[in-house]
Formats: C-alpha cells, structure tokens, sequence
DNA sequence: CTACAAGTTCAAGTCAACTTGAGGTCAAGA
DNA sequence: TCTTGACCTCAAGTTGACTTGAACTTGTAG
C-alpha cells in the first residue's frame, strides 16, 4: 500500500546495507524523495534496480558502468520487463566470453599444467594473446582485466 | 646456460612487474638468492611458478590462498608436472561452480528479467540461496564472494 | 674517472566499493 | 519531559594487490 519506503526497509527486503544504498546515491545510480524530516524515500521501484545492479555486479560490471547502463532507462515512466531487456540483452556474449575463458583454463588443468609445458611465455593458456601488452597499472586478470577493458573505454 | 636471471628478465619473461614480483616475495609466495650486490637473482623455476600465480589468479584466487597452494610444493626439488598437478586438480570444481553460476545467470538474461519477474527478494537468479545471510563487511559479490568464502576458511 | 643503467629499501599512494564513527536532528512512546 | 531509535551528513578508515617516489648503492662502458 504505502508506495514510499524507507532506507532500512529497502535495505532489508534487497540485502544491500543502508550505508550502500546511501553511496549509490551519492553515485548516482539511484535517487530518492526526501521527508520532510531530511529522511529518504524510495519509491518500490527502487528494488527492482537494485535487483539490477546486484545482477551486473555479479557479471563483474564497475559501478560507472552500472550507472551508464541505467542511464538508459526511459526517464518517463517506471522501466518495465522490455525496458530492461534492452539494457541486458548484449550481456550474453560478455558472459558467453567469461564462460569461454573459464572452459580454456580447466581445458589447461589437464593439459598444459599436467603436461608440464606450463610457462608463461609460451602456453596459450596463461598467455590468451593480451598479457603482453600490458593495460593499466599492474597485472590485471580475471575481473580486474575486464574493468581495465572498459576503464579504457573498449 | 645462465640459470640464475635478474629481476628485470624475470620481469619481461613473465609480463610480471618487477615491482610485483619483490611484492610476491615479500609476500612469501617466491623466493631469490642475493648476487654479492643485495640484488636478486631467480632460478629459472621461477618462471613456472609465476605462471601458477598467474593462473590461479585469472581463478580469483587471492595471493593468500595462492600461497598456502605452493607451500604444498615439495622443497627438496624442483617441482615437476605431477607436482603442479597435484595442487591444481581440485580447482576443476572451483571452475565448474563459476561456470554453473553464469549459466545461470546467462539463463536469466532470457527469463528473469526478460520476463519481469526480477526481485531480490523472490528472484532464484539474483537470489541464489546466500544473499540473506551476509558474510563479511558490506557486499561480496562475483569475485567478493569467493574471496569471503576463502577468508573465512571454507 | 665519470656516467648511467639497474638494482636496492622503505614509506606512502592508488583504486573500487564500501563501512565506520562522530556528532546532530526529529518523531513517537512511557 | 525524557529517552529511544531511526535517520542524517561528512570525514576517515578498510581491503587486496600493487605502484610510485625518494634516497641510495653497484657494475659496467666509454
């Protein structure tokens, strides 16, 4: 009934900390009414973003990509089922890439590190064509390679 | 024929930086010999073990665990296939658990959000059996969870 | 002999995504 | 009236895996 909710109900039915929630304000990737006590209001809504960026989360996104990708929600009208679609359908290749990665590396489980020829110069498995150029500061692998990807903008 | 390289060497043979690579045995995860000098000097067997951190990092692994996996390196040897074979066996499990879950999270692209149905409350996708009960300090997703799960020793 | 590159240590900085803490406001109930 | 509890803001702390910078030493080439 009551369409408005406060922080710490929106923190208990999405499992995300009332001091999280407060930091993605501040990040932009949700927005609230204010009481008029100076107390936050988040429409119901709010939950099934939420739902989204714990989802893009898990699919290793950064919260700057997050909040890109919620930009494009329509701003006229609460985002339905379609809307969302829009935003996920092109996830399936990134996970479709993440998947092919994790296959390469059990493929080398049995392979490249039982047989012996594990070295990182010369195994296509450790070394998928990118480590030599180096992209940001430091080793970056694993999800650490994929923010570089898009801190860089690719 | 030389068997002992620089840091630098080891650096551009590995792509790891040398700034890392004193990290990693300030860590305990490597080892050197000094040259008269104080510099370092690495066995060649470096490289191999280099590339298991590398790998096991595009794993998720954290240097901690990392670690406690090489100390299970036999000392009295320089470690041969079966060696690295032993410790990496079990991570087939581990990477079928990350495949599994983007299945599933590939699953929902189509069906849950498609569909509208995306709540974190009722959503299986989102909400697959540990979201309620936190673990850590604040959200622990993807990688995090993993590392949580390490942390605290299961 | 003098550069210069390559190495050293140690402390401090970086980044993302939060959390924690201090100090304050406000409304409702005993 | 007083207290409790939920909320607020703002600054600073946390974690992991490094990087960066300052100040210094060594080995080698010209």
């Amino acid at each position: 009934m009551d369409n408005l909710l406060t922080i710490n109900q929106i923190s208990r039915r999405s499992g995300v900390a009332a001091s999280a929630l407060r930091y993605y304000e501040e990040r932009g990737l949700i927005a609230s009414e204010r009481a008029g006590s100076g107390h936050r209001r988040f429409p119901r809504a709010i939950l099934r973003k939420l739902a989204f960026i714990v989802f893009a989360q898990r699919l290793g996104m950064s919260l700057d990509e997050i909040r890109a990708e919620l930009d494009k929600l329509p701003a006229d009208h609460v985002p339905k089922g379609r809307d969302w679609a829009r935003l996920s359908g092109p996830w399936t290749k990134r996970i479709d890439e993440r998947i092919a990665e994790l296959e390469r590396l059990k493929a080398g489980l049995a392979e490249c590190i039982g047989c012996g020829c594990l070295s990182l110069d010369r195994c296509r498995l450790v070394n998928p064509a990118d480590r030599a150029g180096q992209l940001g500061p430091g080793p970056l692998f694993w999800v650490g390679m994929e923010r570089a990807r898009s801190r860089r903008g690719a």
